[in-house]
DNA sequence: TTGGGTGCAAACTCTTTGCATGCCC
DNA sequence: GGGCATGCAAAGAGTTTGCACCCAA
C-alpha cells in the first residue's frame, strides 16, 4: 500500500521504471495511476474495464505486460486469492506489507495487518529448517459489512 | 493429512461417500487410494498422470468431478499455490490442519503446522470485526533439502 | 531514426460442461 | 432397469505470445 506521507507510490513507480531504462508511455501511466488510487488489489481485467470505462481503452496484453513489469521491479505485488485469478496491488517501498480477507458474501478483498501474525511467522521460520523469503496469509470469512448487516 | 492411528483416510472417505448415497466406482476408488498415499497435495493432472502410468487411465473430467465431490464432502482440501493450478490433499477428519511452503528451487510442497501461527490467527479474528471461517498460509522460500544442499 | 511499447488475434493451460455410453445397485 | 458414473470432445476463463504498427527519445 502506498505511503502517502512520503513519496506517492505513482511517483516512485515512474522513477524506478525510468531508472531501469524503460520508456514512459501513456498506458503505463494510466495503469500506475489506477493502481495508486486503490486501497486494495485489482485484477488485470478490472484494470482493463476501468480504463475502458474512462474512455482510455487499453489492450489486454499490454495490461498484463505492464503488471508483469511492475512485479519484476518490485513495485507491485501479485495476490492469488484462488479461483484462478491474479490480483495486483502497489507495494510499499518501505517494505510494510499486509494480508487479505476474502469475503464470502460480497467477494470484497479486505486488507489488514497484524504484528502478532508477523511475529508468529518469523518464529516459525526460526523453528523449522526452512528459509522463508515470502509469506502470504489469506483468510476467508465475512467482512465487517457482511458480518453485521443490520448495523449498517 | 490422514490420521493413520485412527481409521485410514481412504476407508473414512469411502464411508462418507456411501453414506451420502454415492455409487462406488473403480475410478473413485483409485483416486481415493492415490490421495491416501500422499503426504502432501497433488494436482488433478498429477493424478491423471500417475493413474495412467499405473495402467489405469482415467478421463480428465472424471478426476475433476471426483475431486470436486471430495471437497464438497469435506474429505479433501484444495490448496492454491498460485500459478493457476489447484492441488488437492486428504483432510484429517479430526479437524487438524497444516499449511505449506513452496520451495523456490525444487518446487516441492512441504507441509508444516505451527500452534503459534494458529493462535495468532485466532487472536487476529477476535481483534478485528471479521468472522474468519478459514485461513490459508503459504510460505515461499527454500525447503530443508535446498537450503543446505551440502549437508545432504 | 530506432528500439521499446502497443494492440489484435491466436495460442496455451487449467478447468468445466454436454452428451452418449457404461456400470453399480 | 434406472440413475449415477464415465469419457470424449468442445467450450470457457484467464493469461501469454507472435507479429506488424506506432511512438517516445
Amino acid at each position: 500500500m502506498p505511503d502517502a506521507a512520503a513519496k506517492p507510490w505513482g511517483v516512485h513507480a515512474r522513477e524506478v521504471l525510468a531508472r531501469s531504462g524503460r520508456l514512459r508511455s501513456g498506458v503505463r501511466d494510466r495503469v500506475i495511476d489506477l493502481l495508486a488510487e486503490q486501497r486494495c488489489a485489482l485484477s488485470a481485467q478490472d484494470i482493463e474495464h476501468v480504463l475502458r470505462q474512462r474512455g482510455r481503452p487499453v489492450g489486454r496484453a499490454t495490461v498484463y505486460r505492464t503488471l508483469e513489469l511492475l512485479v519484476e521491479q518490485g513495485l507491485a505485488g501479485r495476490v492469488e486469492v484462488g479461483e484462478g485469478i491474479a490480483r495486483y496491488e502497489p507495494l510499499d517501498p518501505g517494505g510494510d506489507h499486509h494480508h487479505h480477507l476474502v469475503c464470502r458474501s460480497c467477494g470484497r478483498l479486505v486488507a489488514f495487518d497484524d504484528p502478532g501474525l508477523e511475529r508468529a511467522i518469523k518464529r516459525l521460520g526460526e523453528r523449522l529448517e526452512l528459509q522463508i523469503d515470502e509469506h502470504e496469509v489469506l483468510l476467508r470469512g465475512a467482512c465487517e459489512r457482511c458480518r453485521a448487516p443490520a448495523a449498517v
